[in-house]
Order: structure tokens, then sequence, then C-alpha cells
DNA sequence: ATATAAATTTAGGCAAATCTAAAAATGATT
DNA sequence: AATCATTTTTAGATTTGCCTAAATTTATAT
């Protein structure tokens, strides 16, 4: 549990960003490239912090998070998450414009502050963008894999993601007027192609079972 | 306006803290004492920062902030007493646990960040302790030298600091609940010795023309 | 398989912020 | 005014994070 360096931290976040979920082996160059910093100086600080047991590494052959710096990854993560939210849903700040001031703001140390914010948001296990938050044990929520084309009639609903991210789709939800987080009922069924009525800001209207099957919900 | 680093803002805050705002000569020990550094370490800094135009300073002499130097450390204490109003009303942290936290919060830089959240706060011209929290401008709000006897009957006022700071004094607004913050109304004066009963926290009571005459006040 | 290209590390340095120890300036005292 | 004590500065090192240039390792392509 050392106190760790700003620097050091984003040397984490970077190394947990690249390696993805699945935790690959993440390339120097790859490191230098994300922090706009060169190989060389990437090396020193690979060295430093396999020295504090935080990463594994093998020199010309890359890097991984060991359990403590993934968990200290996480823990940024979600502070960077609930800033986030913050300026957003409190500061009315627009989604562009947050990313640099969470930057400053996840290396803010006190694991009393990052609670209390958590509680103050309503604990959102989702920023406002749809990104989970994981919990303060590094949990992420499950993003539930239930779609609306599984929904029972008359179950109010949150929208909380999208399955298919292609333009087309993008652009024919936006056309409807959907947004993450909108509340969605699904009013009736129809037996013959699978689509469906639904209730959405005081409209109703129908969807197709491929748009329905696309949308990630929540149930309320 | 360049960006000063972590380290040049907390010389700032202490060559204006020492200083006070008289702006006296600030010795290097005392500067040393309050950052917990040693001498010639201050003295390698204020060099720095003589150099950037930010202070006056005569080797052997001591040092004063100039004009930038004094805008940005007023900016730095309107941070810091913003968020310390934050994690206090929006948090509910304890004033003494505060401190901290807001130390590393002052140097978050986006100055739109600094305006949303005092507008979130409500535009608070006083900090929880009572402290003033100078505006943009860096300019201080007068704490506007009305005393309670001064008020008009069924106005109602809130107290907003104490003019006579003796321990003597201050217990016995404690003794009668009396907080910084807390709203107050004079229902009546009597003639004869300016006395007045007051109803405060739902109860009326009595107090002395010269009790009333050492709480400050501010019309709501 | 050998040469060439790409990726990575090593070597040597620099700037910021800090320290200790020694030197210099100021101030206080007889 | 000369000395002693205090304050401050200078000199020389250290640590962290970064750089360039050269050397080394790994990957690729005939």
């Amino acid at each position: 549990m050392t106190k760790l360096s700003l620097t050091e931290e984003n040397y984490l976040k970077a190394i947990y960003f690249i390696g993805g979920t699945s935790n690959q082996l993440v390339n120097t160059n790859a490191i230098a490239e994300r922090l706009n910093t060169k190989a060389a100086t990437v090396t020193d600080m690979l060295r430093k912090l396999k020295q504090k047991d935080l990463i594994e590494y093998q020199p010309y052959k890359g890097t991984r998070l060991k359990l403590e710096g993934k968990v200290q990854a996480i823990g940024i993560l979600r502070k960077h998450r609930l800033w986030e939210t913050f300026l957003v849903e409190k500061l009315a700040f627009g989604w562009e414009e947050v990313h640099e001031m969470a930057e400053q703001l996840e290396h803010i140390q006190s694991a009393e502050l990052t609670e209390r914010l958590s509680a103050f948001l309503g604990f959102p296990e989702f920023d406002p963008h749809g990104d989970p938050i994981p919990n303060k044990e590094g949990v992420f929520p499950r993003r539930d894999n239930v779609t609306l084309d599984r929904v029972s009639p008359d179950t109010a609903v949150m929208i909380q993601g999208v399955k298919d991210s292609s333009t087309e789709f993008l652009n024919y939800i936006a056309k409807l007027g959907i947004q993450l987080g909108d509340h969605i009922t699904v009013k009736s069924v129809e037996e013959f192609d699978r689509s469906l009525v639904v209730e959405h800001k005081n409209q109703q209207y129908r969807l197709s079972a491929l748009a329905a099957a696309n949308l990630y919900i929540k149930e309320l």
C-alpha cells in the first residue's frame, strides 16, 4: 500500500488501459505513445514499478500488471469515473469537457472522499457515458446482458448501452431520440415479427426486434 | 499567467499567509518552518520566484509578494475555501477533517471548474468556518460591520462571526447554542437597557445589548 | 540463414526540488 | 567597535522523471 507518485499512477493506468481486461502483455512503445514520452523513459519506470512489485516485466518481452498494480489502476479508474459523473451531473459540464479535469481529480488521495462522493452521487454504477464504475473492492458492475427485446411488457427499464455500435445504428437511435439513461417501457410485442411498441418520453412508437436486440437495458 | 508547479503554488500561499493582508516582509526561516523544509531550499525557490517576477526578494532582507504573486495566492485560497465548503456542506465532512483534502483540491487547474463549483454551492461568501472566500477577481467580501444590536425587529439574519473572540464570550454563545450560520430573528428591543428578545432555533430568549453588539450578522 | 529493420535497453545528462555542511552577512552585546 | 550568535546563502550531492544517442535484442524478408 505504498503511496504512489502521480507519474507512477499514470503508468499503471496506461498499462491497464492498453492491456485491457485480459491483461495482455504490453509493449514499451505503446506506453510511450500513450503517455507522450520516450521509450527509454518508459524502460526506466518499468524497472522501478517491477521493483515495487506492481508489474511483471521481462526486458524486451513486455509488461503486465500484477495484482497490486491492477488494484491501484482500477482504484484510479473508479475515481476518474466518479469525478466525471460529478462534473456532468452536478456541475452541468458537457461530456466532452470533463476528461482533463477528471485526469487531475483522479489523483486526489482520500479513500473516504471517494466513498462519500460515490454516496453523494447515489452510488452510480455507470458514468454518464455508460462506462462501468468499479466498486470500492474493484469489482465492475455487470452490464446485464439483457437487451430490450427480452423485457416483459409494462416493465420500466433504462437504456444502458448499445450492442451494435455501428454509425448506422447510432444514427438510427439518435433519430428516435434515444439516449443512454433514458427510460423506456415495452407496451406490447407483435407475435408475427417480434417487433415492439414502446413508450418513450411520453410517445409511443414501434421498434423492430433487431433494434431492440441491440439495446442493453437495466430493469428499474 | 505562466502555469505554476504545485510547489511554487505552495510557496506563494505560504508567503501570503505569513505576510498577512498588509503584505509584510517575510523571513526565509518562517517559510521553511511553515513548509517543513530547510532554509537553503527556500532560498533556491525564492530566487526562482523572483525570476518569474512573482515576488520581491533581496538576499538577507526577506521577501514579499508582487501583484501577480498575490493574485495567484488569492486564487488558490479561493479554491481551497470553495472545496472546503463543498466537502462540509455536500459531503457532510466535519470541519476538522477537510483541510488535507482541500490542500490537494486547491491545486486543480480549471478556472471554469472553480466558477461552476462556486455556483453549485450558491456563490458562498464565507466558508463553513466563517472565513471569507475571495471572488474570482480576488476581492474579499466585506464582513458587514453590522452587529445584531443594529437589526430592526422581525428581520431574519444569519450569524456570521464574532467581534469579541475572548474565550468567555465564545463559551457564553456556545452555551446558548449559537453557531456560525445560525438564523436568528430579533423579536423586540427593551427601551430601558437595549436588551433584546430573539428567536433562535424555535426558542425565544433575552440577550444583553453587549452580547448582541459582539455578534456580526448578515441580513437574509 | 543472413541481412536489414524495428523495438528496446543502456549510457550519460539535464532540470526541479530537496538535503547537509560550510561560508558569509546581519544583528545584538558588551 | 569587536565579538558572538543568528540568519541566510552558497556549494556540492541526491532523487525523480525525463531526454538523446548508441548499443543490443528481436522480428522480418529475401
